[in-house]
DNA sequence: CGATAAATTGACATCACTCAACACCGGTGG
DNA sequence: CCACCGGTGTTGAGTGATGTCAATTTATCG
């Protein structure tokens, strides 16, 4: 025993990645100390720095404490498809840090505060303790269906159902952060950013924003979103919440 | 020690799940045995057999042995978008079985030899065999790429680019698991999965397919696929191989 | 208060869907 | 042996949803 170890700080008791993590598996001191000596730093970054570049090596995984990242690929044409957005609590480097060479790029939308940690050093922790091995299959399970909801999205709902759909995924993923109230939330991303996510262009967003309010499903400034009828809402964008089992 | 365990079978020797793990982990007699003694029963499915269902409960991990299947999402408009064909070496529950109730559907799309395991004894063998864990982890994330290239295609590619890289895709994915010649193979999908894969409509994706082979992109008799200028292909489908690290 | 980013609106063109008909093939039963 | 049938692939015509482009307003930030 190291009698000179640091003791776990608040920042990290109180991280969103941890409450992730709670949500499927249990961690005692021990464990959330043992996480806490792979972060090998915190670092704040302003917004629009570019985290993971599209075809360079990264070898990191980067827990988001604060702010707002999207996952996206740049196409030939100059077309952008965003894959997922990234809220506090993501894993910046999930799948990125497993391939040769990253696939898809991460840029802050927000100033970022980060925790930082070697793959490798968190592999070797999954050998000691295997319960982190599972935790991260989970989490990949966990973007596995995100994923999936968004290639339906993209592929066969219509306007409306996508941004419907968009904004309760959104919304539960704050939740589940504790960063969003039951009802309502600022979402934090520009319409540009949602067009991108949902393959859609601005202006068709735009009108597709106007009708969801016009047919008061939702109310709210730009920014915030109010769900009225939440479960009107949810029919018309086919939602289901995702209920991952606990790790048993 | 038990002398009177039954011995290793060539038919999971051989089996293309192991192919696919051996790319990226290192498996000794013993961890093979150990994977083997998991699985509780092989069965055959007869086509058209529905493996998953929206919204039940499913806590099983199948290992496909031979055939083709496909996950998918029936929407209340009736249409329908696959999430991802599953080929054999691929695993069906991966995510279906980690949820409270599966949120997609499976089924066979040919007659299926299946490996079936519980989903409970694969997690304890990853607490007594911490690889395991991490081999999951990086299925998982396999999962979660083939997801986001599929986001990409619905939701920023055009219809031929999509095909193109529906084809690449599914072409490396067949050599992965030793069925597919270097650059041709047998396309196991009517026109219909792939239109649905795609978000294309049938009509549509006849006259794609027709295009590519008018440019001399692919060629090859009906449900044949030749690539004959891969390079083409690649650029054309914003095409990147998928490679994995080795797990550390 | 000026400058930059974001949201909104309108006009217009077009791509891809829908619907419908037809061709083809293999299997099955009369 | 042939007629029928379901599944699959192919073709054509018409239309509407959605992207593009461009202008304008509104918000945000130094």
């Amino acid at each position: 025993m190291d009698v000179l170890r640091s003791p776990i700080p608040d920042i990290w008791r109180s991280h969103p990645f941890l409450a992730r993590l709670n949500h499927f598996i249990e961690l005692n001191e021990s464990d959330i100390d043992s996480l806490w000596r792979l972060i090998e730093t915190e670092r704040v970054v302003k917004k629009r720095t570019d985290l993971v570049v599209d075809g360079y090596v990264y070898r990191k995984l980067c827990f988001i404490k604060e702010g707002f990242a999207t996952r996206y690929k740049l196409l030939r044409n100059g077309k952008r498809q965003i894959i997922n957005v990234l809220l506090p609590g993501d894993v910046i480097g999930l799948p990125g840090g497993f391939l040769e060479k990253a696939n898809y790029s991460v840029i802050a939308v927000t100033d970022l505060t980060l925790h930082i940690c070697p793959i490798d050093a968190y592999v070797q922790l999954c050998y000691k303790r295997p319960k982190f091995g599972l935790a991260l299959s989970w989490l990949a399970v966990q973007e596995a269906i995100t994923n999936a909801e968004h290639i339906i999205n993209a592929g066969r709902r219509t306007p409306t159902e996508r941004l419907a759909n968009f904004l309760l995924e959104t919304h539960s993923r704050l939740v589940m952060v504790n960063l969003a109230a039951k009802s309502s939330f600022n979402l934090p991303f520009s319409q540009e950013i949602i067009g991108d996510a949902l393959g859609l262009s601005v202006p068709h967003l735009n009108r597709m924003m106007q009708q969801l309010r016009s047919e008061k499903l939702i109310a709210g400034a730009e920014r915030v979103v109010e769900f009225i009828d939440a479960g009107a809402m949810q029919t018309l964008a086919h939602y289901q919440p995702q209920a991952l089992v606990p790790i048993p």
